[in-house]
DNA sequence: TTGTAAGCGTTATCAG
DNA sequence: CTGATAACGCTTACAA
């Protein structure tokens, strides 16, 4: 493995200029070629180990997300990799399994590899970020909020989300609208069920009885499902508030024979695409790649040395509107 | 960030014993401990850039796939983390998007991050890896063979897969069998091909105009699916190469209102978590997990130092029989 | 066993 | 503009 010495050697320089070529600091023209011609002579890449240990932070961002095969956060993962290879930086996913040791382990490494910043999707709302702040590293949370740090974060309008879909089923004249959330103690899934009552209340209803809090995932989707619809009065149609979920909720209604003419099913996010949805769902999209794409801007910013207070960014759900209608 | 020099100052003992401590070289009990303690006091991490670079190698293996959103290659990651981080290495997931300079940039920074080693399933059969193997850096491939390097890998048994699947169609009674499958091209399609292909044989058939080569993912499989169901006499089964080809054909199916019981349907790979495949259809399922960890303990080896030719692993594709039946 | 010191490959400072 | 030189934090001969 060759290094700026064995360059600096073969183009008869010092091996700053070497260096300086490298980083594109200016250099005489002559000299410049020379660097570059025995560079690709000898096919040298810098030892970014050395470059990281001397410059105190790589050029690797970490994104470290819960579940790998969960269509929400590998759309995540495209708008972050686009940001930030565009600016020169390379993503690189970790895989917590939603497990806490693992997602410790991951924020440790990344600390200890002195990567350029970190953009988390935590499994755990009360992870302990304090070593991360102490040394002031750059982290980024995105749709999922830790509790009680100072930190920027992005995420989607979780309460707009259930207002729109909620409301979309009214408009197809369902009355009787359950909902099916994740955890009350998870902020997105109250939030999504709160945007749901309102809507609720707004038309003079109260279907509390129809609230369902179940597992996030799509066993929790289609037990939930499965308890609404052997109630003794079974909602007309129900509001989901996420993909999987979504998924699971479908296949209740299939397992039972019904479809979402029978039942209307409106879902906050887009299903699997290797999910077929049948006709008649309504799904609320998610502006997923573009909360990549916020947390990573915002991840640059910092990495740049921005020091301003954290920020959080909230990003409508309604596509085709980027920014939220100012006054 | 506190260095082994702040911890040696704290429990009153030279950097290098520090160093020692950390490593688990033997040293005095007293002095072990006033190092533990004193690395706990300032919580001390490793700089592991400062320690690759040392080292010249990192405990990070980088896996890169081309494609994190199919849960084909999701199943090998999770088999190599397993296996990875038992044996105390962390693996990063590099997204390549089936785009092969994406695929060159992170094999770039994997070996100049000095990672441990990699895991490739690439985007390009002819990827050019001399500059690995030039370096001696221990590299895997898994599931896809680039052609023209002597290098370690881990592949399913296609053929078998192949054969397999048609057979179980025959078992049902159906007679004409056609086959969906990818690019000739591509090895991995064209034994899946073969042992179709051999089995009709086998029966006396010959059903060469029902052998559909389409793009590999849901899209392919779904349009393949629709030119088999419209020809003049179509099949009256088939047998699908591959998960996602898999997914499109069912969708195929559906869109022209049939199911796997009017026109049998076997597939090579286990669906997507989140389809339910209508009842009756014939899964294969595939050692897909394992294929990550054969790939990571092959690596592990490597990295161990050892020098014995490059090997080929085939899995077998029956499952509970991890090894092929010897003599 | 323990400490001292050299060196891994870069970049930044400081003279020239 | 250019070159010597000193870090960056860690491991490992080598000496004690």
């Amino acid at each position: 493995m060759p290094t700026i010495y064995d360059v600096a050697a073969l183009a008869g320089v010092s091996p700053a200029t070497v260096s300086r070529v490298l980083n594109g600091i200016p250099v005489s023209l002559d000299r410049a070629q020379r660097v570059r011609d025995a560079a690709e002579a000898l096919s040298f890449t810098p030892n970014r180990a050395a470059r990281t240990m001397r410059n105190r932070h790589s050029e690797i961002i970490a994104l470290v997300i819960p579940d790998i095969e969960n269509p929400f956060f590998t759309a995540i993962a495209r708008g972050v990799e686009d940001v930030a290879q565009s600016a020169g930086f390379s993503v690189v996913l970790c895989n917590t399994d939603d497990d806490t040791a693992k997602e410790a382990r991951y924020l440790s490494i990344a600390v200890s590899e002195n990567m350029a910043g970190v953009i988390l999707a935590s499994a755990d709302p009360s992870v302990d970020l304090s070593r991360l702040q102490r040394l002031d590293r750059p982290i980024v949370a995105v749709d999922r909020v830790p509790l009680g740090w100072l930190i920027d974060s992005v995420v989607l309008d979780s309460a707009a989300g259930g207002r729109d879909a909620t409301e979309a089923l009214y408009a197809q004249g369902f009355r009787r609208i359950a909902c099916i959330t994740g955890s009350p103690s998870v902020p997105n899934s109250a939030e999504r069920a709160d945007g749901w009552r309102e809507v609720v209340h707004r038309h003079g209803d109260d279907n509390e009885t129809y609230l369902r809090h179940s597992n996030s995932r799509v066993e929790g989707g289609r037990a939930a499902m499965h308890e609404l619809l052997s109630l003794a009065s079974p909602p007309d149609a129900v509001f989901v508030a996420n993909n999987l979920m979504g998924v699971g909720a479908l296949q209740a209604l299939a397992d039972a024979e019904l479809t979402p003419k029978d039942v209307g099913v409106a879902v906050f996010g887009d299903l699997p695409s290797s999910v077929r949805p049948p006709t008649d769902v309504i799904v609320i999209p998610q502006q997923t790649r573009r909360l990549g794409e916020s947390a990573a801007r915002l991840l640059l910013e910092r990495i740049d040395g921005d020091t301003e207070p954290a920020r959080t960014i909230v990003l409508p759900s309604v596509p085709r509107e980027p920014h939220a209608k100012s006054v």
